[in-house]
DNA sequence: TCTTAATTACGACTTAATTCGTAGACAATT
DNA sequence: AATTGTCTACGAATTAAGTCGTAATTAAGA
């Protein structure tokens, strides 16, 4: 069992983790480049992050031709929880409940959206009244 | 209009303000204390974040006496939703709801949480159908 | 082949956050 | 008065993230 801890990304890690998520796999180019639509980054810049994301194992990558494909090594869903997590401690003192009627407050969210978390609502107190 | 602008805290900061939001204010001794009880943290090393902290203006003192009292200038709630407006674009790329639905998937929540939040989209519907 | 372009690897610089040591002022105690 | 303790101020060291320049290699094009 060696090794097997997930280090959170930073920042620009997860930035770049949001393009590998949405394309699949990327070059560094290719990253690069959407990153740009956002704001200026040196291309040897997004390649240096990439390669400490692949010593971090957020990242793996093919490298049978010399442009080098990269994959995301961690699934969206699950660092996004993790990250949730910790700023829900960080911020609301772990309190979940707290953050979301926060959120809900000052969001817009449409007809449809609420609807849809009525009925996850119903199905956690369902599951709740079964146990 | 002078320099209106509100800076972020960052990590530590935010534990510091926690402790002064919930005791309304304190020393840095008293900080210290605080913070000591979850991590081993120096005296002057507490005694310089808020130091930090008074010229960002997220705190502010009141030096009368030689002990310095310090006291929140920052809310909150104001910066609780800073930070997840922030946390939300990084993580979620902007889906407050997306975010609500994990965390309300992976907490558990009770009976009157769950009332409670059910009430609030009621709320929110109804204000929604009144525009 | 020769030149130009693209790519990786790597080191070094910068900035921000965190940490703490030390000095000086003042207060409290003996 | 002398000592001891507590406080603030400040500078310096450390660490991590982000940035980019340069060299070496390979590929592509003239």
């Amino acid at each position: 069992m060696a090794n097997k801890k997930v280090l959170e990304p930073t920042e620009s890690e997860l930035e770049i983790l949001q393009v590998l998520w949405s394309k699949g796999s990327a070059t560094v180019r290719e990253v690069n480049e959407e990153l740009n639509k956002k704001r200026e980054v040196g291309y040897t810049t997004t390649l240096k992050i990439m390669q400490i994301m692949t010593e971090k194992n957020l990242v793996n990558r093919d490298t049978q031709s010399r442009t080098h494909i990269y994959h995301p090594s961690v699934k969206e869903n699950t660092t996004q929880k993790n990250l949730l997590q910790k700023f829900i401690d960080k911020t609301y003192r772990g309190s979940a409940m707290q953050m979301v009627m926060q959120a809900l407050g000052h969001q817009n969210a449409s007809e449809e959206e609420l609807e849809e978390l009525k009925k996850l609502i119903e199905d956690i107190e369902k599951n709740k009244s079964e146990k």
